[in-house]
DNA sequence: AATGTATACATAATTTTCTTATGCATATAC
DNA sequence: GTATATGCATAAGAAAATTATGTATACATT
């Protein structure tokens, strides 16, 4: 993961995510994915990626399948059924997160809250 | 600061723009706003507030002013001249950040994208 | 008198997460 | 033959947080 550091601790959400969106994927791709999501903005480095998928799976919230692809190795990794139910919790916190940080920067004009 | 890890990384934002929005403000009054902004979800823990402040004020973007309040010090904070400018770039990341989220989150139907 | 809660600061040890650097290997384009 | 893209992996180090303490004042409760 590269740029702002507000990425910090995001990485693991965003792949769950994608992998529900998308059944299935491997690393490379959902670099690659991101990249094109954000506009080039964010970056998942190999180092910190590969770390995360393999965490993922020693959880037991993602599994492996490694297929080869034009002479080329590919891990595809999706969702167990304990991961399914983890990404609806994990997606639930992200949006109270965006919530809480966009309150933070544009504070409501709320009358029932005094600050 | 605690919860669901995706705070990670924005509690130098997040102290920045009160600052920004508030003049001057002491460690506790910083948790406490914060915990009230975010309805309680987000409690910034002293050992990691603390540090940031200092590190924020060794970067000089904080000045301090040690004041005894009540029988009890307090260290207000506030915004340096190269605080506010940096204030401007990381509120503009931080924006860029959310965005990107929410695009992660709620895939955009825009036609141009093909995802 | 003792205990708990709130206010107010601080640091040290450890953990988590990421960056940076490196390594291996295949395929294609210049 | 050199660079770029595809595809995986790990190791060393840095950064940022958690957890656990420590000090001190003030006030409320038991």
């Amino acid at each position: 993961m590269k740029n702002s550091q507000l990425y910090k601790g995001s990485l693991n959400t965003i792949i769950m995510k994608l992998l529900e969106e998308n059944g299935r994927m491997y690393g490379y791709e959902i670099t690659q994915k991101v990249k094109l999501i954000t506009a080039g903005e964010l970056n998942i480095t190999e180092g910190a990626l590969y770390p995360a998928l393999h965490k993922l799976e020693a959880e037991g919230l993602l599994d492996v399948e490694v297929e080869k692809v034009d002479n080329r190795l590919r891990k595809y990794y999706k969702l167990t059924e304990s991961g399914q139910k983890e990404t609806v919790n994990r997606l639930a916190e992200l949006e109270e997160f965006i919530r809480n940080m966009q309150n933070l920067v544009t504070p409501k004009q709320n009358p029932d809250l005094q600050f």
